[in-house]
DNA sequence: TATGAATGAGTATTCATTCAT
DNA sequence: CATGAATGAATACTCATTCAT
């Protein structure tokens, strides 16, 4: 759909601060009242943006997951899906700060419903591929995998100002490479509970 | 100091955006541009507050740390400091994607430099109370610590529209017990992590 | 437009400083916001105002000029126009050094070339009328006409306090009358350049 | 005296608007308050400022008049001693719209009342040195020359947006060089002057 | 003379959203 | 389906000035 397609463009043009409905009505194409025909806030224009961006990602993960781990990890999983999608993640960033708030509950409740729904897809696909998983645990461990993204994300990657203190010497230990320290502790957390789950 | 104080005391009551510094002014009983002979803008008055909680909550965990883990475990540790810290944890939650924009260089960076410190010190107890880390690692891991508890804390805490969401059967599985998680995750990331150290 | 009659009708109420963008939106009998659809400062809304007013003066020039000056002068010309427009004067006072400032370059750019060509027109009229005058001198003698008015407008017409100050005998000297200083200056001026065209 | 001197040289760095009472402190060496105890306002302050480089101007104007014009015209004597004076000029230029207002009635008239005195012996010179002038009329030009000086400034030296703006060839025409414009308008000024004095 | 901590008034501006056509 | 003109709420920040010491 046009306005999803340039609201999506937009987005990853610039900031979400700085995208105006307006930006998105002329991107599109057309007048500024329009825009509210299909989504009722910009917040849910956004949450829209995000849903097929999840959707995508998760069609990313089942694919992977069918074609089997074959000795690659969770954590090689998630960096190899992610790296990609940087606009997922700073989507995911804004998600629950911004974006689901100002929405209509009916709209939040459909939109976790689908998430929600996808997620169980690949919770499964996730348990069949580690053993280890009980039944269930799929969907609970995806759900943790994704607030490690959203924290790591928030920490990891700054703005303008933090990037530009980073730069010096002294605070240097506070630097994190977001794919590299999530991959490590992906590595870690299931090689945690597969130990877990072989000893008490 | 009173302005710290009027601050931390509003934002106990009310979230960062409702939050006037108007209102800080009258509770600290000092008028408004006086804030600004202290603090230049409001994300700086706010950032302060947060290194003041940071700080108390490292004091807590160097305690802790200093008093030896006996057999509890770092997810315990992080559960128990954290529990009675709702608002740094609100705090941390807006620290990056708010009050560290808007704030001049020196001061991030000073505010930078204060936890780094603090965090290298409560580090090396790290090391010390857990045997199978190596040196300048209990650094990196609290700072991934911190990230998850930042992740955590955004997708498990939610607003007053997700949270009437979340209460529809249909998305039960979406409900995320902060703390419950924080110490499950943990625990089987300090196992992973043991567990890489005896193991290729 | 009924914002640039409000804020005329306002101007001539109060000095610039005074008027407030909420006072102009109420008296247009619209929103505050709706101003802001068309100018995008208040400088620039002002900046129309004034344009409007020399758009009118200069067409009164024109009309006079037309009609020949028939043995009148210049310096008396100028009185007469000038004299019922105690609001351009007022304007043209802050033109400079208020209204041309926070106003962008495209706008400001327009609002010189809309004068300049309005000016144009009424200095070959000004030509025609004085045969001492060459081609093209009549633009450069409105612009220094122009400066004249500004400068004697600010030095004789007094603020409250000076007003006051003014009327004490000892600065009696200080005392200045626009329209008397201005056509006397005018007058002199004019008989200087057919002077200096006369003789060397 | 070390504020003057502060004031003035911070002036001639930066627009008025720009300076800050603060800055004025710190650069005479003494705290904010202190400069309350000599000047009443930041006007009076730049008041006095003002008047100091006034009576340098008319010192300069009395040496020229006292060695004699000798051939060289009025318009040239105040484009020499000017030019060196841009600080004077810039002074000028908000000394009516700004600093005399918000200063107390007794503080502009003793600006007044110096300046006058000032003038009235420099008129004298003037009235010296050009025989056409009757008596008492050398105070009375000088004071319509200010004008012409103070009005030919503000026109003619933009501030930031229009000398932009100025760049373009299309508003070429509205480019005024000022001290070529002082000088021929005086010349013109004065020759007009003798004449209606030859005749009618 | 000097300090400097405290004051507090004052307003332009943005932009998501609406609704009559 | 689409328009686009109109809305209006909401707040951080500056800095000249004061006055108790």
């Amino acid at each position: 759909m046009a306005i999803l397609d340039a609201a999506h463009r937009l987005f990853h043009e610039q900031p979400y601060e700085a995208i105006t409905m307006a930006a998105v009505a002329v991107r599109a194409g057309l007048a500024k009242g329009t825009l509210y025909l299909y989504f009722s806030t910009k917040e849910e224009l956004f949450l829209q943006v995000a849903l097929a961006e999840i959707g995508q990602w998760l069609d990313h993960l089942d694919k992977s997951l069918d074609r089997g781990l074959k000795g690659r990890n969770v954590g090689d999983l998630m960096v190899r899906t992610l790296r990609p999608r940087q606009d997922l993640l700073r989507l995911l960033s804004i998600l629950h700060a911004i974006l689901e708030r100002n929405v209509g509950d009916a709209t939040v409740l459909a939109f976790k419903r689908s998430v929600l729904a996808r997620v169980v897809a690949t919770g499964a696909r996730l348990e069949r591929a580690l053993p280890f998983l009980r039944s269930g645990e799929g969907v609970r461990i995806l759900f943790r995998i994704y607030a490690l993204v959203v924290g790591l994300w928030q920490v990891a990657v700054p703005g303008p100002v933090v990037a530009r203190v980073l730069a010096d010497p002294s605070v240097r230990a506070m630097r994190i490479d977001f794919f590299g320290a999530l991959g490590e502790m992906l590595d870690a957390l299931f090689a945690g509970l597969a130990f877990q789950r072989r000893h008490g």
